[in-house]
DNA sequence: ACAAAAACGAGAGCAGTGCTCTTGCGTGCG
DNA sequence: CGCACGCAAGAGCACTGCTCTCGTTTTTGT
């Protein structure tokens, strides 16, 4: 039905298609100040009017790229990660994944305290892969990410559609962390919280259906905030006459943040 | 000569600020993107293009907000900071800076680990000081805030101008934990760093004038950047359906963002 | 298969914008 | 006092988002 229906429907959405890519393209020549509908419709060979079938106005244009986006850095924040995930993956998936053949796996003969010392490093790289992926997509599609974390472009107000969207990232972190503590090698801190924080943080362990204490969720949810702190501030020319070595200020700076939401660098033989 | 030269100079002024008021006006009430030279004109009673007499263009009326912006938050920080001042200070200077003054401290009739404390505590209070004033200056001037640390306006190059003005709340955070190095009650980092790293906190070291190790310096920049990430995840509505308790997690951060440049809380009698 | 209905494209047009140019008017300085 | 400069006003250009109308095409119901 669907499928074959197409024909007016395929174009239909060729179009759309069609329209946010050069919307996208002048995005990214321009900055969305600059984005114009008349412009897209003009380089498309089309009627400006007739580019009001697709997209009712310029703001859902707008909303159309920043969910488009938010879903992008998604899944380049979900595949870093995945790169990084655990080698001796169950027998049943046939996803590519398998970097290390089976070497890795099930060596009892070896302490086990070399095997969570191992997991913890994974889980380490894990974090800092996600952060760079996410930095290298803004780096590469700067006014792209000014769109979804810079000033809010329309009157102000996320449609809920794009929070879904733009809540992977920060699963995915929340995924890394969550794996660290079942595994149980997640430092976790010992301080004191204010009762708020800690209805938030169990508020939101249970929307999301993860299991962690409300001290690791709180400042994994700092930890998220902060990383597109770094971010923003190097892409928005905040860091211009400060940081020159942006790359490794950043690594060292996204490593410290894993640490401060508990991933731990194995290092020098810590316990026995 | 400057001072009553005025007649016609004052006027001038009088208009740009004028001009300035009424724009930062419609910013507050719409937003950056809806502000127009033509509105702005309008409201004032004036021709649109009498105000290309005083702004050669919107984009210099946006920055010279923008400038405004940066030193209205400096002030504010600034003025947090020296409310949080040392009060048994020398009555001969307004100023609260004095580095070296006493060199930490000559009460020797109380422990001087008393005094190390109050001292600690007293730092601790000035950072989270600055930080929340910070904040509220961002939740009273959103529209403003977004002017400065959201995604850059024109092209997206900011003059050098703005520069001065933008690092004054970072001078402040940075002052503050100068004075407690130099005050011997800061916890260093003791953690490796990339060589160009810590080449960049010296040349900063250098610029600014201050003594700091070069890993409290590159994690006070890092602070400063996560400092605004948090604010600009609340204020861009990242933390809609996530935080709910703002205030509390605020803080809460911060005072961990204090921890981590070396700003302990003096807590539970650590040290003999 | 044919007609009704819906979707579509193009054009004209409105209100608004940033910005430039030209034209008068008033004040301030030599 | 007179000249010149700073100033304000208006007209105008090119552009924008958006609406409305009017043919044309495609889909759909009978």
């Amino acid at each position: 039905m669907t499928a074959i229906r197409g024909a007016r429907e395929r174009a239909r959405s060729e179009i759309t298609e069609a329209i946010k890519d050069e919307a996208r393209k002048q995005l990214a020549a321009e900055g969305a100040a600059k984005l114009s509908l008349r412009a897209v419709a003009r380089e498309l060979g089309m009627a400006s009017s007739a580019l009001y079938r697709y997209f009712p106005s310029r703001d859902d244009l707008l909303t159309a790229l920043i969910v488009d986006a938010y879903t992008a850095l998604g899944v380049a924040a979900e595949r870093a990660r995945d790169a990084n995930a655990e080698p001796p993956a169950a027998p049943g998936t046939t996803t590519s994944r398998r970097p290390e053949g089976g070497s890795t796996g099930r060596s009892e003969k070896a302490g086990r305290g070399e095997a969570r010392a191992r997991a913890a490093e994974r889980a380490l790289a894990q974090w800092c892969a996600i952060c760079t992926a996410v930095r290298d997509w803004a780096l590469a599609h700067p006014h792209e990410y000014a769109l979804i974390y810079g000033s809010p472009v329309p009157g102000y107000h996320a449609p809920h559609i794009t929070t879904e969207s733009a809540a992977r990232v920060g699963l995915a972190l929340i995924g890394v962390v969550r794996d660290a503590h079942a595994a149980g090698l997640l430092k976790e801190p010992a301080e004191p919280l204010p009762d708020a924080v800690v209805a938030d943080a169990l508020a939101l362990g249970a929307e999301l259906d993860v299991e962690l204490p409300p001290a690791v969720l709180a400042r994994l949810i700092g930890a998220w905030a902060q990383l597109f702190g770094l971010l923003s501030f190097e892409l928005f020319g905040q860091f211009n006459r400060v940081v020159e070595a942006r790359s490794a200020f950043f690594e060292q700076a996204v490593s410290q943040l894993a640490g401060s939401v508990g991933l731990v660098a194995p290092g020098p033989r810590t316990s026995t």
